[in-house]
DNA sequence: GCAAGGGTATACAGAGTTGTACACCTTGAT
DNA sequence: ATCAAGGTGTACAACTCTGTATACCCTTGC
């Protein structure tokens, strides 16, 4: 710890800039379950430092949760931005694969917060619904069919597939999932006519008191 | 709260599978970062009788989640029961649909766990690979194709989208994620002639850096 | 040179956590 | 009737967590 020696020499250069960055990547590393005193120390910071910049550990979190949200959002745009329509709508699949190959991989940040607070009143579940919304329309306004039914039908497929993916990958450790997922996005996206079933459910009075 | 009056009476019989009933629901429910003291509570139980049959909280969560796991799968298992090959597993996303408009959905809790316990020694990780395993041969059993990689594959298909429909459904409160998965496996499933692709991918160097 | 602003280190209050100690109570078998 | 087994309630030790108080240190602007 002497941080007199190796420490950050007293840059003064936008100190809140530099914790945000840092403690983003902390918090999905670590999760949001992370005390604050390993966070401060993780992001070489003194804890009162943190408390001056924000007002508690929570306004923190869901700023770091608004930041993963755009920075995951522009690394998906940029890592497929060679492609166009469907062939870029697969190519997703392709960055997924790399990334669960990444031992930093940890599953989907927003949904591992969704599982880790129960509390239903914290700010940081508006952000997480928000970004989920951001990532549909951004597949929609890729997938751009002259039917903006059919768009926004496959681009809640494509949503799912992803989820799937990442659940498969992070609670299996299925590295294969991206994979899988690719193969089924291939035929869905081939697949035209799909019609928004009604799903009529052939089944009554299905007993969900499993739990 | 005034136990003594409306309490289980001091019945004898085999008051750990009670406790085991109970907590399994309660951890579903409220997550495993409750409290001894809440699932003592909830469970209509003194703390010290909890620590007289289970050494320690642990312990106690990975026997809940093999007891959920057990329950899960018989529930799926018997609700489809009707059904066969095909069939079977289209049903399955009937049966999701309903648990995702049950107000006590809370997503898949082997996933929960996974995002909730960050520490990787914990004996429950083990359970959730198990649970996930268990849940595929189940699903390769019901597919039962006369090419053994073909039910492989799709059950991993199936999974994955099974998966997909569960995140979805919680993380982005879908309701009709469940439909949206049907939709999807009735296409996966007609394509019979699905290759396990070697997924080229046609990325270089993708940076993984987000995080 | 020196004051002010930002950062640091330490200590601590107050609440909540797991797990244990102890004295008491209820039931069933002998 | 009595005694052991199992359950209860309370209190508590030891720890961790968020958030604050205080005194100090380094740098920059004047």
């Amino acid at each position: 710890m002497d941080k007199s020696s190796t420490a950050p020499k007293y840059s003064r250069p936008n100190k809140r800039e530099q914790i945000l960055e840092t403690v983003s990547r902390i918090l999905y590393a670590e999760g949001v379950t992370i005390g604050v005193d390993s966070i401060a120390e993780h992001a070489g910071v003194s804890k009162m430092t943190l408390y001056k910049h924000f007002p508690s550990k929570s306004d923190l979190v869901v700023e770091c949760l608004d930041r993963t949200d755009v920075r995951y959002r522009q690394w998906l745009d940029s890592q497929t931005s060679q492609y166009f329509g469907a062939r870029r709508v697969l190519a997703i699949f392709d960055v997924l694969d790399s990334w669960f190959q990444s031992p930093s991989f940890r599953g989907c940040m927003f949904a591992n917060f969704s599982a880790e607070c129960e509390n239903f009143d914290h700010p940081g579940h508006i952000v997480v619904q928000t970004h989920k919304r951001k990532l549909n329309e951004w597949l929609t306004s890729i997938l751009d069919d002259s039917d903006d039914r059919v768009a926004t039908l496959q681009a809640h497929f494509i949503a799912l597939l992803m989820n799937g993916a990442i659940t498969s990958a992070f609670v299996e450790r299925d590295l294969l999932a991206a994979q899988y997922a690719k193969t089924i996005a291939e035929v869905v996206l081939e697949t035209r006519n799909i019609v928004p079933t009604d799903s009529a459910s052939e089944i009554k009075d299905i007993a969900t008191d499993w739990l």
